[in-house]
DNA sequence: GTTAACAATCACGTCAACAAAATTTTTCCT
DNA sequence: AGGAAAAATTTTGTTGACGTGATTGTTAAC
């Protein structure tokens, strides 16, 4: 179940969803992997599944997509996106590229409660990977580094992160090796260390180290993204 | 008529063409200050004004306004963004996150021919400024900045830093004092120099402190954010 | 003379029907 | 029986019309 707080949408007549909401749970939904990536995203499925209309849809597929998560093909609909062996070093030269700095500046700016959620938000990502939940797991390994974005306060990144979190989810689910878990939640508990002790350079190293040891346990280079190559597969040596 | 098809894995969009056309148009315009901060986007002018039907231009509208270059305001209409001095902060944090990084990878991923392109770029730009031309340099001084994020090879970072650079005009348009030039050349002339001797470190280094400097010149936390309170503008003493 | 309520106009937002394209199923021929 | 072509169905894309909400101008009352 997601632990978000339910909206109460269709409950009574409350008035529509926002397209905002449809976005955002898209979006959760493939963070957890569970719309894995060429998944076909219909309209009509989608309006029945969220009861709105079919406009709303359309709008929220158009965002998604201008965040690369859903590909929107002519005539065809729109799928979840299958980030290319490519496009995921992007993803992850991005991550390094701003999630370091990100973290300096959470440690800088936190204040005593942000710390205390992190360490609430900790041991919860704790409690799910001991009770095997992988989805819970993965969304709340997701959301850590979203957590620090928004304690870093600036909207601008976090709303990048959100896009780079997710596509980072669909990148694990097509190059990560099954056993590999997305974030060690040991990575995140040094990260916290270092918000304890108000060290913004060891938050940056450590959360570089952590991208590079995920991007790392990844197998890019040998499976194509999803659109699998026939050519090549049947090819004749 | 529409375009032949072309190979098989040519996913990028089909019929799209006029779609982001629009959007680059617009935020073509914004770079240049031609459409200043609060300027309504009427719908039926703009339909006129591209010759084509609403829902197209809706959807760019949409699209703009999930990169906050737009507020699109409920029942009211399409304004160009005022970004509040929080938000140029924000902007120019994120900016300060990012370019520093991407004027490193470009110096190490570019070409001798990038780099030719980039000396005849800043030819240009100086002579922008020689002839007076205002939108002239202002375009090309923006671009300046995504020809090195084209050069770092970064799709990604490179979407974003055009958010980030069209923000960024509206910013100076807001809070830069008129006689502020928004990019000295010379600071440009100086990251390519770093190209010339492949100085990773100093390209991002010069980066940085350009970015310093025009935050500096800015005027923040004065000026309310372009929709101006006209309460207090015109309140008695 | 000022203010407040009301009405008219205009633009945006939504809905429903229509057209085009693609996928699937059926049918026919080899 | 297998495959190919054609028809039917489903799904997407577009256009038009209509309802709603906001802004503005007018009028009436105080």
């Amino acid at each position: 179940m997601t632990a978000a707080p339910r909206s109460i949408d269709d409950l009574s007549g409350v008035d529509e969803i926002a397209e905002e909401d449809i976005v955002d749970r898209i979006f959760e939904a493939v963070v957890e992997q569970r719309l894995p990536p060429g998944t076909k995203l219909s309209e009509s499925v989608l309006c029945e599944a969220f009861g709105v209309g079919r406009m709303r849809i359309r709008r929220a597929l158009l965002l998604l997509a201008s965040r690369e998560v859903v590909d929107l093909q002519a005539n065809r609909g729109a799928f979840v996106a299958s980030p290319s062996p490519q496009q995921a070093r992007e993803v992850f030269e991005a991550r390094m590229t701003m999630e370091p700095t990100i973290a300096r500046l959470a440690v800088e700016r936190a204040s005593v409660e942000d710390i205390a959620n992190l360490s609430a938000h900790l041991m919860k990502e704790h409690a799910a990977h001991h009770e095997d939940s992988r989805q819970e797991a993965i969304r709340l390994s997701g959301q850590f580094h979203l957590l620090l974005a928004q304690i870093a306060a600036n909207s601008v990144m976090l709303r990048m992160m959100k896009e780079l979190v997710t596509r980072t989810s669909l990148i694990i689910g097509i190059f990560g090796a099954p056993s590999v878990t997305n974030c060690r939640d040991d990575d995140h508990e040094r990260i916290l260390n270092a918000f304890k002790t108000r060290d913004g350079k060891a938050a940056a190293d450590l959360m570089a180290e952590h991208l590079r040891v995920i991007e790392g346990s990844l197998e890019l280079g040998n499976k194509t993204g999803g659109a699998v190559d026939l050519v090549n597969l049947f090819k004749r040596k």
